[in-house]
DNA sequence: ATAAACCTTGGAGTTTAATCCAAGGTCAAG
DNA sequence: CTTGACCTTGGATTAAACTCCAAGGTTTAT
């Protein structure tokens, strides 16, 4: 059993994070003691810990919740229900996945379009692809032309 | 010359929006008429266009600011000052897609663990996954024994 | 000349995910 | 028995990037 700073120093998270993960239904400690301290089992900590494991890779806490609000009430739910819930934030991963891909390609063209020297930036192609449209960063030849004027 | 509302609508952005970025230093109109109405240029109007596409690229208002600080004086700055921005900004992507790869993995995990049928998901694999330790997801056959009793 | 559509301002509200604060209660050590 | 570290609560604040509102002024079309 953990006191809410242990618990909170265990996973480098504040006490207050745990405090704001209970009031949002996130996560509750199993009891309290007498005198109302927040006491967290072991189970507990392990929510806790797929609770940052999920949002370190970019679900919203209010997508956490959905996916472990289930868990409160298992029997109401079909296991169809259950693997449909992680197969969309599996689509929804894959989403965001492809969408950053594409994020990645257009950085890798500005990238190789730009020298990186020293030289002034008076003609930078990443400037200049910024000012008129991305999908014109052309330019992935190795010798870079680029300020040669 | 455009009014707020033009620009606004060609750039598919709320005039608001317009107003946002004028606050925050990132766009101001080139003049305003006699009554105090806001009149866009060509050029302010491709600079919100170069803030937009900064945007779509994953840029943060700030970072914006900071590009378009090197836009009006680029003769001071290097090439390889823009490049290293585009560069770091290309690292984040890339953080980001591989934490997000690994959580695709886990839910994939997940899926495959659990029989998506119509029976209570009073035992469901993904269930007690999330319960215990989501490193024991481990139930890759194809026939899933899951709900056995 | 009047209604509709547009514009102005300052300021408040929204969302997400905390983070901080004040005033006070609890607990173990010396 | 008091100090210091810890805990409690409710409420305020933060940051980003808008978004909306109220009360009024301007333009334009009929």
């Amino acid at each position: 059993m953990y006191r809410i700073g242990e618990l909170a120093g265990m996973c480098e998270v504040k006490a207050d994070t745990l405090r704001f993960y209970e009031k949002h239904g996130l996560l509750a400690p199993s009891m309290r003691t007498d005198s109302g301290y927040r006491m967290y089992t072991e189970q507990d900590a392990n929510r806790l810990r797929f609770i940052l494991r999920a949002k370190e890779v970019g679900f919203t806490l209010s997508e956490i919740t959905e996916l472990l609000s289930i868990e409160l009430n298992k029997s109401e739910w079909a296991c169809a229900d259950v693997k449909g819930m992680v197969d969309d934030k599996l689509a929804q991963v894959e989403e965001r996945i492809a969408q950053l891909n594409v994020f990645k390609t257009t950085l890798q063209a500005l990238s190789r379009a730009c020298c990186g020297g020293p030289e002034s930036a008076e003609h930078c192609s990443i400037l200049e692809a910024l000012e008129s449209s991305l999908t014109e960063v052309r330019c992935e030849e190795p010798g870079c032309e680029h300020g040669k004027q």
